[in-house]
DNA sequence: GAGCCTATTTATAACTT
DNA sequence: TAAGTTATAAATAGGCT
């Protein structure tokens, strides 16, 4: 979207980095207000600069806190504590070995024992699914237009 | 951004609404992981649709929970932080399906490294998770339909 | 009614001042 | 360095299947 084709990766020049951080900053919450609005959602935004800054965006008449709580408020809403992400961390991390091989299977995996799930969790494994799979797509995209 | 001009209003028909949300959803997590990775940002996002089902992204390695925990910390923020704090607390505590969580978390971090996948790897990652999705599905309309 | 297609609109990277 | 401009990449509305 500009003069140039731009790799997903971390922008190296802060200057450049920071100019584009403003400018799409803009640009997702500008997103998310027209989602909120032509489809009739609630939204909420936040973002967190590599410096520490706070951005946010609510969907009007909410305020972001009102997402929030709804969030909490959620069915299958559990909040990971620190321990929780640290084991995250850690299981990838044993796992490094067969990194690979393990996300191959991980969608069959994944899909085996999807009796325990509520259509809450469903929803939202197959919303994160979905998400997958356009990365994976998108992966293949980049690979075939080289 | 398409074949006509789209006035930034409700969009009054049902299945148009639902198309409309369902495309620009996507496009909104795919800009905020564009920039949460190009500008080294943390960014969590979450959607209510007009019937109440929720959607989140929140930037790797992060967990969206994570995010929020560090919005309620910030400095600028002043909403009733105690009760929310207290709520989150409440949540903390009741939570005890992590593997559950684990799983479904694992969708989304097993789409973050696919480098090093060729093409063919890619297809026929692709197609297992899209297998996955199907039984997903599946498994939820069986339960929408008890 | 879920995908795929493509004409158009929109976002934005690099340029300019 | 910041603000405005423009060429180009990307998103998507309406069609089509």
């Amino acid at each position: 979207m500009g003069r140039g084709k731009v790799e997903l990766k971390k922008i190296e020049n802060p200057t450049n980095r920071q100019v584009t951080f403003s400018k799409r900053r803009m640009g997702l919450f500008k997103k998310a207000n027209e989602v909120a609005i032509l489809c009739d959602a609630q939204i909420g935004v936040i973002i967190f600069s590599g410096s520490g800054r706070m951005y946010e965006y609510s969907s009007p008449p909410w305020r972001i806190a009102s997402v929030f709580d709804r969030y909490l408020k959620a069915p299958s809403t559990r909040f990971e504590e620190m321990d929780i992400q640290q084991k995250i961390v850690q299981e990838m991390t044993r796992m490094n070995d067969e990194r690979n091989r393990l996300r191959m299977i991980m969608a069959q995996y994944m899909a085996e024992d999807l009796a325990s799930f509520s259509v809450q969790d469903l929803s939202n494994l197959e919303q994160q699914i979905e998400f997958s799979l356009y990365k994976v797509r998108l992966r293949k995209q980049e690979l075939l237009d080289q």
